[in-house]
Formats: structure tokens, C-alpha cells, sequence
DNA sequence: ACTGTCTGTCATGAT
DNA sequence: TTATCATGACAGACA
């Protein structure tokens, strides 16, 4: 639990610092109006504090193209500026992983990471990208470096965690402070109000419940989103579902990119096509925005489509993020899926699988994770089959699209809106029949069907597991509680218990009870022998096994399939004699040869003469001189000097060493017995951690997984949505079937002809396969 | 009487 | 070789 606290607060600094650096400020007002107070919070105050840097940096860079600052020409700044980043993350999508997190956190701010994640989006800093060409002022740059030293955040899920209960004081005042930084650019306050933040925090459980009970926030927030979109928490400016204006900068600012984008590439075929869009997680596919974001932007060089301000498209923004938070405190402590090549380029999945997007999740939507089957409804065949209640919003260059916009933006269905935009080849040009599918190679058949085969385990050993947890919790008392009440002669045994064996049943429990306080946890070191006939002074101090005997009422609790505690407490009235600590042997005196009768004076005599064994009484007929304790437990030459001070016929001597023997032989077993004991215990909880391992890891791969199909149907809206928007010299859309895009190592993006995409998405097809072998 | 468990003992191998 | 230990197998005691 600590940790995971931890984890949270790390989370929400990380993700402090990761809004701060993207702009989604706006976006993120127009959540602030929301009723989801958590994504306000979390979001809102850590980025609006941080954002003043990057708001100056935004308003210095679009001062160049006379936008205004506190105007909604930010929206489409930002719009433009997400465009661009997710176009530029495209081949960087990444498992989160929290290792990752860590690093990002150490990162250095000025957000020069190439160096340590080469292939990452970042690289584009340093390639050729739009701005670079186009020679746009530093600031512009910066935000971008920024933004995209976000994203990988975001990509690699560091967003942080819903905090839920768990945001500290700390927390709430850190972001209060981000937040007062942030009134002074408009940010409303109320939505910083700690019972917002309250709120928040319980819809924050709501999600991270999700994380185990798989979502069944989305139609809310939705709905609650829906509601409150229209007004900028920032600027306060009214912003109806249906903003002119918004999309009209946005517009602007896409078109400025864009135009850049023309000037750096011909359009030609090997055009470089510098992908510098907005995060990801702030732009989650928005099959909406395109239109609307076409619409004025791109007019010399693109056809635009009107639309509204893109509600839909902030809407699945920000369950985008909530997705990710609600990610996050899954995964926090997954670094196995992060194998998946980090930084590996999506140019080299990015036509792996063309048209199979979604085929993968057969099997996750065949397993039967409890927690997790809602979530996998969203990647069900059913639902990705289900034909999308407005295909338009995959096609953004439709300009139809915007009058849709509320049938599907009312949609509780998330799978129809994280819909894979595979099926809109008809619809669009742009929206290409072979898009390919960047992250197929990620989601291959062998991993998916182990998630199953997990997916069916963790049924079985996750209850197990919880259910040995809490035994686990009542075992040290249990034990115990058990031992005392199950002596019921305890009483009895107190009378001769310091010196004599257990002669029956009850005695022996007597034995156990008393011997509790004094048993060595280490091995059995005691000796008593079966008594047959009464010999007080011989008695030795019988000292029950408690360990075993407390080991097995364990092990019996834990799994009474295994033993059963109580008729093993049954039993225990066995001479359970183990242990006996070297000085109660001591104790034992020799026995009086002429007391083999019951002796009247001492009326436990009976019961500890019963106790003797057999060698005992052997030894006793012998007329051994001295106590087997002594035979048996004595040194080897402290043994043969007491041998060598008394005659000893050749019969007493044999027997004597069989004693030894036999008494030894006896302590073995039991400390046999005992490891054996042990083994199977170490064992069991063995089994029981590798139970709760798989079953975290299995989450977390359920969580990685379902993070890796909303990223790829990012890419692939992200993906139509660029290719949509470009044109040739005479202005005319590209054809998807001749041209497609391709992300190279550097972060560049390039027109290329589809066959040779093809060809070089085959070749890379067969290296992962040639690794395998 | 039968059964399961515990325990002691033996045989055997290892140290 | 002897002593000791470890362990499987067996049998007796017990409930």
C-alpha cells in the first residue's frame, strides 16, 4: 500500500510536470467544466501551473501568426499543435512502463532525450521536422520539445495515477499552488475547490476501481464531459458544442502547420512529412476534429470540411487520459511488458498487419478476467465489428461528418468511439482501406494467447490467493488460540509437567501445551521415548512439538483441502515429545531400578510410567546405569567416557547403542519430518506469491494491452487524418492505395509509394520472426 | 472394523 | 571405519 502511495504521488508529480509540459491547457478547460472532478484536478492544476511557461511560450510562438493569447485561438493552436505531435508520435508508442516513468522523471527538462530513447518521438526535435525547415522561432521549437517530452510520458504512461483517497496534503497543496499560478491566466478556481477535488477523488476510485472492475465510468464521464464542454474553464469563454470560431483558429494554426509541412515536403514521393502533432493522450483519435479542424485550415493546400469545435474529440481526450491514470495505477509496477522495443519506431510495425487492427483482441475477449472483461468489451470483435454509428468520424475529411457529431458524442459505447477507422476505406479516400497497423506486430497471436491462458489461471488462483492472504493474517494467532484450546488437560499436566513425560492423551497435549513456551524453532533437539511403565524420576521432560504441531494447524487452515486442523488436533495427543530442550533431558534423573510398579507416592507415576518407551523399559531391565537421555544425547566421547566408568556387559553395551541409535534416529526423523513440513509450507507460499505475481501481471498486461489498442487506433485515426489532409502540387488528395506513410528512426514522416511501404513493412515483418527462431 | 494421522523404527545412503 | 545425519518405508498407536 505504501508503495503503491508512493507510486500515486510520484505519479501525480510526474504528471504535474508531463501536463505542464503539453499544451493541453485549453483542452483540459474545457474538461475543467466537466463533472469530472479528477481530471481537473489531476490535470488541470499541475498543468496550469506549468503551463505558464508553456502558455508564454505558446502565446510568444503564435504571436508570429497573430494569434491571440487569450483568445480561443489558443484552442486551435493547441488543436494544430496536437495534430502535429500525435502525428508525431506515431512512432513512438510505447508500453508504459513505471522504469520508464522513473527516467522521464530525471529526466533532463530541456527535454533532449534522444539520447537515451533514440527511437523516440523526441528524435524529431533534432530531424527534420516542420519547424526546423520552416525555421519557426525557438519558442515554437521549445513547446515542441516539450510537448513531445511529454507525450512520451504519456506514451509511456506516465501519467500519473488517479490519486484517490490517497492524495496527501502535500499533493493538494502542490497543485493548489500550481493552481493559484494558474488563476492569473484564467483558470477558474472553483474547479480547484477542494470539494471538486473531492469529487475528483471519488471518481478517481471510481477509475481505479475500474482498473479491477474494468470501467463502467465511461457513459458518465462521458456524459458529464459532454455537458460541461461548452464553457473554457480558463477563459471563460462560452464555448457551445458547436464553436465557429474554435475550429476557425484551430484551423489557422493547423493550416500554418501545414503549410510549413508543404514547404518542408514537396509532396512528392520520399516527401518528408515532419509529424509534430500534439500528445497523444491529449488527442485521443478524434475522428470529429479532422473535419472541423480541416475545415479553414488547410484552405490553399487542403479541402477543408466544416465542423464544430470537436467535442467528441475532448471527450475521448480526456477519457483518454483517465484512461491512462487508470492505467497507471495498475501498471506501476510492470517492467515486463516493456520488452516490447521501446523505442521502436512504429515505421517499423507500421504496416505489419494492414486491415487487422483489431483481430488481436479475439482473445482477449475471450478470456474471462472478471476484473477486467468489461475493459475487454471495448476491444471485443463483437463491438469493434459493430458498424460505427458514424463512420465519418473516421474520415475527417467528410465534410458531413460535423452533423453526426451528437449521434455519436451521445454514444455511451466507447468501443464505437475508440473504434479502429478500419472500415472507412469507402467513405474517404484518405481513409485508405490498407491502413496499416502500426502496432500489430505488438499484439501478435503468441501473446495474446497467453493472456488467455492467463486470463483463465488468474480465475483460479486469484480468489485463492486473496482468500490465503487473509489466512495468512489470522494465522500466527490462529495457531496459537487453537494450541491452548485444544489442551484440555492442560490442567493436569501442570502437576508434572516439568518432569514428566505424557503417559496418554491428555498428558501428552499437557506436553505440547507446556513445552509452547520453551520449544526451539530450530529442529527438534529434545528426546522423550514412549512410556510404558511408570517411572516419575526416568520421565523425561516431555516437551511437545509445538512447531510442527502449530505448522500443521496451519497449514490445515490455510487449505483445510490439505489437512484438516481439527482432526490433526485430534491426534495430538500423541507423544508429541519433540524438541525436548536439552536441560529438561538433563532433568531426567536414572530411574530407580526397583520402581517398576506404579508408585503410590507420586499419583502422575501412573501416567508417566505409561510415558516410558519401550528402550526405556529395555534399558531399565538391563539395569543401565544411566538415563537414555544421556545415551542418547550425550557427545561422542562424553558418551564413551561414561560408558568406560561402568562394567557394561556385551548386551548392556549393545543395547545401550541401540538406544542411541534409536534416539537419534528418532530426532532425525522428526527433524525430517519437520523440513518436510517446512518445504511444503515455503512451498505453498511460494505458489501463492507466483499466484499474486501472475495475477498483477496479468492486470497489467491487460492494461498494457488495452493502452496498446487505443494507442494504435490513435495512430490509425492520426494516421488517416494527416495522409487526409495532404496534397499533391495540383491540391488533390493523395490515394491511399498509391502513397502511405512512413515513420523513419529519426522521427520524420515520409510520403512514400504504398508498394514500397509494403515491401519494406514485409521485410521487417520477417525480422522479428527470424528472431524468434 | 476401517481409516487417516502421527510416531517410532529400520534400512540405506550420504557426509 | 565409525559416527552421525537424512530420508523412505514400514508398522504400531490412536482417535
Amino acid at each position: 500500500m505504501l508503495s503503491l502511495k508512493k507510486y500515486l504521488t510520484e505519479g501525480l508529480l510526474q504528471f504535474t510536470i508531463l501536463l505542464s509540459l503539453i499544451g493541453v491547457r485549453v483542452d483540459v478547460d474545457t474538461y475543467l467544466t466537466s463533472q469530472l472532478p479528477p481530471l481537473r484536478e489531476i490535470i488541470l492544476g499541475p498543468s496550469s501551473a506549468y503551463t505558464q511557461t508553456q502558455f508564454h511560450n505558446l502565446r510568444n510562438t503564435l504571436d508570429g501568426y497573430g494569434i491571440h493569447p487569450k483568445s480561443i485561438d489558443l484552442d486551435n493552436y493547441f488543436t494544430a499543435r496536437r495534430l502535429l505531435s500525435q502525428v508525431r508520435a506515431l512512432d513512438r508508442f510505447q508500453v508504459p512502463t513505471t522504469e520508464v516513468n522513473a527516467w522521464l522523471v530525471h529526466r533532463d527538462p530541456e527535454g533532449s532525450v534522444s539520447g537515451s530513447q533514440p527511437s523516440s518521438g523526441l528524435a524529431l526535435e533534432s530531424s527534420s521536422g516542420l519547424q526546423d525547415v520552416t525555421g519557426t522561432d525557438n519558442g515554437v521549437r521549445e513547446s515542441e520539445t516539450e510537448q513531445g517530452f511529454s507525450e512520451d510520458l504519456e506514451d509511456l504512461g506516465a501519467v500519473a495515477p488517479p490519486v484517490s483517497g490517497d492524495l496527501t496534503k502535500e499533493d493538494i497543496d502542490l497543485i493548489d499552488i500550481l493552481w493559484r499560478q494558474d488563476i492569473d491566466l484564467g483558470a477558474g478556481r472553483e474547479i480547484f475547490d477542494y470539494s471538486h477535488r473531492q469529487k475528483e477523488q471519488d471518481v478517481d476510485k471510481e477509475l481505479q476501481d475500474g482498473a479491477e472492475q474494468e470501467d463502467t465510468w465511461p457513459g458518465e464521464g462521458a456524459e458529464a464531459l459532454a455537458r460541461n464542454l461548452l464553457v473554457d474553464g480558463e477563459t471563460g469563454e462560452s464555448f457551445p458544442a458547436q464553436v465557429p470560431g474554435g475550429e476557425d483558429q484551430t484551423a489557422l494554426s493547423l493550416e500554418e502547420c501545414l503549410r510549413l509541412l508543404e514547404a518542408t515536403c514537396p509532396f512528392g514521393e520520399n516527401a518528408e512529412f515532419p509529424a509534430d502533432i500534439a500528445s497523444l493522450t491529449e488527442a485521443v483519435p478524434s475522428e470529429r476534429e479532422p473535419p472541423g479542424l480541416q475545415n479553414n485550415l488547410l484552405s490553399p493546400l487542403l479541402t477543408g470540411t466544416e465542423s464544430p469545435f470537436d467535442l467528441e474529440q475532448q471527450w475521448q481526450d480526456l477519457m483518454s487520459i483517465m484512461e491512462m491514470q487508470a492505467m497507471e495505477v495498475n501498471t506501476s509496477t510492470s517492467e515486463i511488458l516493456y520488452s516490447a522495443p521501446p523505442g521502436d519506431p512504429l515505421s517499423t510495425n507500421y504496416s505489419l498487419a494492414p486491415n487487422t487492427p483489431i483481430n488481436q483482441n479475439v482473445s482477449l475477449h475471450q478470456a474471462s478476467l472478471g476484473g477486467c472483461s468489461q475493459d475487454f468489451s471495448l476491444f471485443s470483435p463483437e463491438v469493434e465489428s459493430l458498424p460505427v454509428a458514424d463512420s465519418s468520424t473516421l474520415l475527417p475529411l467528410v465534410p458531413s461528418n460535423s452533423t453526426n457529431l451528437n449521434s455519436t458524442f451521445g454514444s455511451t459505447n466507447l468501443a464505437g468511439l475508440f473504434f479502429p477507422p478500419q472500415l472507412n476505406g469507402t467513405a474517404n479516400d484518405t481513409a485508405g482501406p490498407e491502413l496499416p497497423d502500426p502496432l500489430g506486430g505488438l499484439l501478435d497471436e503468441a501473446m495474446l494467447d497467453e493472456i488467455s491462458l492467463m486470463d483463465l489461471a488468474i480465475e483460479e488462483g486469484f480468489n485463492p490467493v486473496q482468500a490465503s492472504q487473509l489466512e495468512e493474517e489470522f494465522d500466527s494467532d490462529s495457531g496459537l488460540s487453537l494450541d491452548s484450546s485444544h489442551s484440555p488437560s492442560s490442567l493436569s499436566s501442570s502437576e508434572g509437567s516439568s518432569s514428566s513425560s505424557s503417559s496418554s492423551s491428555s498428558s501428552s497435549s499437557s506436553a505440547s501445551s507446556s513445552a509452547s513456551s520453551s520449544f526451539s524453532e530450530e529442529g527438534a533437539v529434545g528426546y522423550s521415548s514412549d512410556s510404558e511403565t511408570l517411572d516419575l524420576e526416568e520421565a523425561e521432560g516431555a516437551v511437545g512439538y509445538q512447531p510442527e504441531y502449530s505448522k500443521f494447524c496451519r497449514m490445515s487452515y490455510q487449505d483445510p483441502s490439505q489437512l484438516s486442523c481439527l482432526p490433526y488436533l485430534e491426534h495430538v495427543g500423541h507423544n508429541h515429545t519433540y524438541n525436548m530442550a536439552p536441560s529438561a533431558l538433563d532433568s531426567a534423573d536414572l530411574p530407580p531400578p526397583g520402581t517398576l510398579k506404579k508408585g503410590s507416592k507420586e499419583k502422575q507415576a501412573d501416567f508417566l510410567d505409561k510415558q516410558m518407551s519401550r528402550d526405556e523399559h529395555r534399558a531399565r531391565a538391563m539395569k543401565i546405569p544411566f538415563t537414555n537421555d544421556k545415551i542418547i544425547n550425550l557427545p561422542v566421547e562424553e558418551f564413551n567416557e561414561l560408558l568406560s566408568k561402568y562394567q557394561l556387559s556385551e548386551a548392556q553395551l549393545s543395547l545401550i547403542r541401540d538406544i542411541r541409535r534409536r534416539g537419534k534416529n528418532k530426532m532425525a526423523a522428526q527433524n525430517c519430518r519437520k523440513r518436510k513440513l517446512d518445504t511444503i509450507l515455503n512451498l505453498e507460499r511460494d505458489v501463492e506469491d507466483l499466484q499474486r505475481d501472475k495475477a498483477r501481471l496479468l492486470r497489467e498486461k491487460v492494461e498494457f494491452l488495452r493502452s496498446l489498442r487505443q494507442m494504435k487506433q490513435k495512430v490509425q485515426s492520426l494516421y488517416q487524418e494527416v495522409f487526409g489532409r495532404l496534397r499533391d502540387e495540383n491540391g488533390r488528395p493523395y490515394s491511399p492505395s498509391q502513397y502511405a506513410l512512413q515513420y523513419t528512426g529519426d522521427g520524420s514522416v515520409l510520403l512514400i509509394p504504398r508498394a514500397l511501404a509494403d515491401q519494406q513493412a514485409r521485410r521487417q515483418e520477417r525480422k522479428p520472426k527470424d528472431r524468434r527462431k
